[in-house]
DNA sequence: ATCCTACAATGGACATTGTCCAAGTCAAGT
DNA sequence: ACTTGACTTGGACAATGTCCATTGTAGGAT
C-alpha cells in the first residue's frame, strides 16, 4: 500500500478518490513528476480528475511536509514524495533525468557564520549535475 | 564600469545600445533580478527595447557563461551576473531576499562514489534557507 | 440508513513567464 | 557610404499556474 497514502490518512486528511489517486501516483522511489505529469496519469485512473484539483492537492501535500517542491532548471516545478527522509538531487544535464541522492555530512555545516549574513539558516538544498551513464556515452 | 560589459565586448560580441543596456542593469553584486526585472529596468534607460530582446540577450548571457540561470521556489529565473566566482545562494523564506555566499569546502567532495549512479557529475548548486535579519525580527 | 454541513472538486477564465517568427533596422567591415 | 549578416521588434502563441463561483460529497450527527 502507499505509505504516503496511510501518512495522509493519519492526520485526519479528509480522503476523496480524488485525493487517493494523487497520492497513489505519487508514490514510490525517485518519483519526480511535474505537476501536469501527475495530471496525466491521475486521468488514467480517474478520467474525470481536474487539473485544479490536482494543483490544489499537490500544493496540500507540500504545505503537510509530505511533498517537497523541487525547482530545477526546466520549467515546471516537479513533486517529490520521499520528503521523510532527508536528500538531494542528482541531474542529468542532458536528459533531465533525477535521482535522489545522499550526502556524507550535513551540508549546513558547510557554511561558516560570517556567510550567513544574520540569517537564521534552517535548510539546505544541493543539484548536483552531470551526465548519466547513457547520455555520456552517447556524447 | 561594467566588468560584464568588458568581458563581453572581450569576446567579439556585437555591441548594440540594448545590450549594452543589459549588462548594465545586471551588472553588480548581489543582482539577481528575474527576466522582467530586467526588463523593466532596461525600460527605464531605453524605452523602445522589447522583451523579446532581453530575454535573448540573457540567453546569450547564460551561454556564453557569463551569467547564471537560478531557479529558486519562485515562478520566475532569476540572473546571476557574478558567474566567475564560484558561490552558491542564501534565500529569505519569507520576503525572498538573496545572498551570494560562499562555502568551506568543494560541495562535489560530499557526494560518495556510490551516491553517483555512474553519473559523470560536474557541478552542485546549493540553495540555503532561512529567514533574514529583518523577517526573523518581525516573526 | 438518512440527513447536514463544511470542505473538496470542477472547469473555465485569467495571470505570469517564456518562445517563436517575419519584417524592419543597424553595427561594423570594405 | 554601402552592404550584409546579425540584431531588434511586436505580437501571436505556448506552457505553467491561480482563482472563483458553482456543484458535489465525506463523514459525523441523528
Amino acid at each position: 500500500m502507499s505509505d504516503l497514502l496511510e501518512r495522509l490518512r493519519e492526520r485526519g486528511w479528509r480522503m476523496t478518490a480524488q485525493r487517493r489517486v494523487v497520492a497513489e501516483v505519487l508514490d514510490g522511489e525517485h518519483i519526480h513528476l511535474t505537476a501536469d505529469e501527475v495530471h496525466a496519469r491521475a486521468v488514467d485512473r480517474l478520467p474525470e480528475i481536474s487539473r485544479a484539483t490536482v494543483y490544489n492537492t499537490l500544493g496540500e501535500m507540500v504545505s503537510l511536509g509530505e511533498v517537497t517542491e523541487l525547482a530545477t532548471d526546466h520549467r515546471a516545478k516537479r513533486y517529490d514524495p520521499n520528503a521523510h527522509r532527508p536528500h538531494q538531487h542528482l541531474v542529468c544535464a542532458r536528459c533531465g533525468t533525477i535521482r535522489d541522492v545522499h550526502t556524507s555530512g550535513d551540508p549546513l555545516n558547510q557554511l561558516p557564520a560570517e556567510e550567513r549574513f544574520g540569517f537564521t539558516v534552517s535548510g539546505a538544498e544541493i543539484t548536483y549535475r552531470g551526465l548519466c551513464p547513457d547520455c555520456a556515452a552517447a556524447a
